[in-house]
RNA sequence: CGGGGCGUAGCGCAGCCUGGUAGCGCACCUGCCUUGGGCGCAGGGGGUCAUCGGUUCAAAUCCGAUCGCCCCGACCA
């Protein structure tokens, strides 16, 4: 049992003007966080104790499955070099020097020094399966933190890995991983979803994101309200209503149409009176491609086409790329490869096109598959062309999934339309592969000798975003409340006046009753008016109340629910068998 | 990094345009009063006005630079 009257819980009136989230406003006016820098934060007393009780759901339900370690934060640079992400991960990346001068890195996440630890030790495959975890502090010197915890640049995350022989052995530890992040989201009360989520430049079969579903969250998620279907924006498909086809004008051929000073797509298909999902869409882009042979860097020119009514998505592109960055061309740079200005680009020569000797690549989105007879760029200023038909008027050497699902297309399994939310990522699964074994030099010897690489998967959760999430998902004007298990306390006993003898007594006997029956319990026993201690009780997120005040002469007190406020009066005899069916259902 | 905004007491803000006295509310301390939703009265403490430099007899205020923080776009737990 805690006296509120001890401890240091310093609740604030006012949130600062910087807050603008939910959750950053009330884990700061509640007293769990303050701010020391840009994305760096100090958890104070009751900020930690949520935290810890977070990361022991977590790693009760990670110990049903792997084992835990505790990693080194600060890796040399060799280590970063083997696996070739010292270059890779750039600016992201907290980078310092000893004092002989050789270089060092925060851990941004650990790939390599458990993949190290494997390079090492793991010998046969009869060691095999394994699945380390650690829960620990990451650095990430990201561009822009914000929104309080959400996005920051040192931040405690449960990461784990596995080592399996085959991909058989990586589907039995992915699937582990999904089921106990289940098991731990459930048990921290949130309200989550698993989608399917792009794998990112890092490669990778397939990944799983757990999200919440939050306007404060920085994706967006695509679901179908029907059957199971749920994916990241970056990741997500529909199924498209078939489009008419116009009809051939003139001889069928391609034929151009004067459109003066007519750019996009919308002023064109205005002009015309046709609709945009009768027209294409050109896009031209420069990729920054490194070659394995690792010189230097190169620019390819990119050119891409899709639906006039869609929109590029960069992640598919990305993966398209294979993780190479891109850009818009600059002007001249469209001028020099399409021989027309931008507004007028089309996809007729396409596969000649060339910037400085290197070979334009062209890719052409699904969605144009099979259509006829389209509107199209005519790479001559002021020009459009009609009767633009795939594949006879031009050649696709590759069909890509490269468009975004928009609002009200139908579910890719059932057509049911699909919904488009903004979600938080509190977790991440992904089937890794080869990729660190490989580089890195980890091998076993297999039944019949020979040496192979275990294949990996590394997975995350991060301990602060199951906080943030839950603010996020349970709050009001006054403050919030959490799910008891991840509460830094389950009860606040409130007396209305701790100068009142028989208030206070009666309120420590309650409190050590129930502290006594198991309960995280806080007594809120400092010298101050009902309201005060109620405006506190409201802020600082702790799901019950027990208001002990003038009933006490009756042996009566007030159960409160934070949640709904509906406030039942009970026998203070019972009091812990009522707190009993609240907080533990399942053993009542 | 590109764009925008802001730095004055622990928090929220005014003062700056038009240079000369640093102010308000909340919080904090003392006393009284009050005790079911941030109560009241009286007294009090606390500020290198982000930093550095310039202009001036005089700078929170005008000028320049730097730093920090927040928000909007490319990355991720």
């Amino acid at each position: 049992m805690h006296r509120w009257s001890q401890l240091f819980i310093p609740t604030l009136r006012e949130a600062p003007a910087d807050a603008e989230v939910a959750s950053h406003k009330y884990l700061l006016r509640a007293g769990y966080i303050r701010q020391l820098s840009a994305g760096i934060y100090s958890y104070l007393f009751l900020g930690y104790r949520s935290m810890r009780k977070i990361s022991e759901i977590v790693r009760q339900e990670m110990d049903k499955i792997g084992q835990e370690f505790y990693l080194p934060a600060l890796h040399p640079r060799e280590l970063w070099e083997a696996s070739g992400r010292w270059s890779l991960m750039g600016d992201n990346m907290f980078r310092l020097k000893d004092r002989k001068g050789a270089d060092l890195c925060l851990g941004f996440t650990e790939e390599e020094v458990m993949t190290e630890i494997a390079r090492k030790e793991l010998r046969s495959y009869k060691q095999l399966p394994q699945i380390w975890y650690q829960i620990q502090s990451k650095f990430r010197d990201e561009p822009r933190p914000k929104s309080g915890l959400l996005r920051v640049r040192q931040f405690t995350m449960k990461d784990s890995y596995s080592f399996d022989l085959d991909a058989a052995g990586l589907d039995i530890s992915y699937k582990k991983h999904y089921e106990t992040y289940c098991r731990i989201f459930d048990r921290c009360g949130l309200q989550y979803m698993a989608v399917e989520a792009h794998s990112g430049a890092m490669g990778g079969s397939q990944s799983h994101e757990f999200v919440v579903n939050t306007n404060a969250g920085e994706d967006f998620v695509v679901s179908c309200p029907n059957c199971r279907y749920a994916a990241n924006l970056e990741k997500a498909t529909s199924r498209l209503e078939p489009v008419e086809d116009y009809k051939a004008t003139g001889t069928g051929e391609p034929e151009l149409v004067h459109t003066p000073g007519l750019k996009t797509v919308e002023e064109v298909a205005n002009y015309l009176g046709v609709s945009p999902k009768n027209k294409m869409k050109t896009l031209a882009l420069m990729a920054t491609e490194t070659k394995s042979g690792a010189e230097k860097p190169h620019e390819v020119p990119v050119i891409l086409f899709l639906r006039g009514d869609h929109t590029l998505n960069e992640a598919k592109l990305s993966t398209a790329l294979a993780g190479a960055q891109f850009r818009p061309m600059h002007l001249e740079e469209i001028q020099a490869v399409f021989g027309a200005p931008a507004g007028f680009l089309g996809p007729i020569g396409s596969e000649g096109r060339q910037y400085k000797g290197i070979k334009a690549r062209v890719l052409v989105d699904q969605a144009l598959l099979g259509r006829k007879n389209l509107i199209a760029g005519a790479n001559k200023e002021d020009y459009h062309l009609r009767n633009v038909t795939p594949e006879r008027d031009f050649t696709v050497s590759e069909w890509t999934d490269l468009r975004s699902v928009g609002e009200g297309e139908g579910c890719p399994n059932c057509g049911t339309t699909l919904k488009i939310a903004k979600a938080m990522e509190i977790g991440h699964i992904f089937k890794l592969g080869y990729k660190y074994s490989e580089s890195m030099g980890a091998r076993v010897l297999d039944q019949n000798g020979k040496e192979v690489a275990p294949i990996m998967g590394s997975y995350g959760i991060g301990i602060e975003r199951i906080l943030t999430a839950a603010v996020e998902q349970n709050h009001d004007n006054d403050g919030f409340w959490l799910p008891a298990a991840i509460s830094p306390f389950e009860v606040v006993v409130t007396p209305t006046n701790v100068k009142d003898a028989t208030l206070l007594s009666t309120s420590v006997q309650i409190a050590e009753q129930l502290a006594g029956a198991g309960f995280d319990v806080l007594l809120d026993d400092r010298d101050e008016r009902p309201g005060v201690k109620f405006k506190d009780a409201d802020l600082v997120g702790i799901p019950f109340r027990v208001t002990v005040g003038k009933k006490v002469t009756e042996g009566m007190v007030e159960v409160v629910p934070r949640s709904t406020h509906q406030m039942l009066d009970a026998n203070i005899r019972d009091i812990t068998s009522h707190l009993e069916k609240l907080l533990r259902p399942a053993h009542s």
